[in-house]
DNA sequence: ACCACTCCTGTACGTTCGTACTAGTACATG
DNA sequence: CATGTACTAGTACGAACGTACAGGAGTGGT
């Protein structure tokens, strides 16, 4: 995959191998070796492209963050194609758990930023962007409800193994989108 | 504290510390040595009391889910006591995330019960407790996506490291609770 | 007094970790 | 072709870890 002599490459590859390692063994449970075994490296290839192993979860956390940040602009395609805010982001919703380890490294940066005040931009980026989506539907506190209930849905739903309700959400949003009586 | 020959207040001691630790370290970053020393008892105690580390984690999450649901037991009585549903649970919401450790093990339980099926009850003790709460108030399916915001609110508080946004809560709580149109 | 038993503690073993480092390899530049 | 630079890979080291264990210390029954 990663050529012999390809440090971009090879820098992406630890990347995503540190990626796929967040969901089974979390951010705090990355190590070096793990690292440099999943992404077929060795394990001096790791200690010399990240300066620490906090650098290295960072750049993968970031990464995360990335790709998160890009699947928030087709949620935005979907809420101008959809005719319904609130089944349509109950819908993606729904979809993005389809992706559980995805979803539980986004809940990994979350916690890991209480720990780590460098992570806290990173963990910010999904619910802002998440927010600023829906505040071109409802006021700015309705759209930061909708994505409390976003949040913790999944967080539920990741927790206990568990599909997510989709049909129920999509009520609770219609709720909180609402303009108020 | 714990007097020399106290088996029952030694194993309470280090379940204690290992709570105090978990906010620090989070449940992963648990050790016997650090839990030991927080304790004030030599290392052979922990293993002494406790088979595993894991087993001590679990004792630990199991002592502050037990301590979770006692608290429960308080917001009922401020839920009889107060006027408005909504109000009333944004500020005990509010309240609680004033001891932000004891929240931030919390999720470190969410999230630790996903590798770890064994800690899944323990997991859904505080959801299950809230729903049932609010199950005298509301239909189930309000009651539910009630402790999503709540969870939502939570985690977000957490990550951020900032206060709650209490009224902003209460406007949304009062939206999913207030039956459908 | 003695014994049986539980409780307690310090130490030791083997493993795994982060990180540093050295020697070697490819490649661009002159 | 020489040479310096960026990359590679294997190894080594000290620290911290989980756990096991041997023996000391207190306690209650007889």
């Amino acid at each position: 995959m990663t050529g012999r002599r390809d440090p971009e490459g090879r820098r992406r590859a630890i990347i995503e191998a540190a990626c796929a390692l967040i969901p089974e063994v979390g951010v705090g449970g990355l190590t070096h070796r793990a690292v440099a075994a999943r992404a077929g490296v060795p394990l001096g290839a790791t200690t010399y492209y990240f300066t620490s192993l906090d650098d290295l979860s960072q750049a993968a956390l970031a990464y995360a963050a990335r790709s998160a940040a890009e699947s928030l602009r087709a949620w935005r395609r979907s809420l101008r194609a959809g005719d319904d805010v609130a089944d349509t982001m109950a819908a993606l919703t729904e979809e993005y758990l389809a992706d559980r380890g995805r979803a539980l490294t986004e809940t990994e940066l979350y916690l890991a930023a209480v720990r780590r005040p460098e992570l806290r931009p990173l963990a910010r980026t999904w619910f802002d962007g998440l927010v600023g989506l829906l505040s071109e539907y409802a006021d700015p506190a309705a759209a930061k409800a909708a994505v409390f209930l976003i949040d913790g849905a999944l967080l539920r739903a990741l927790s206990d193994q568990q599909p997510l309700d989709t049909a129920g959400l999509a009520t609770a949003l219609r709720a909180v989108l609402r303009p108020a009586p």
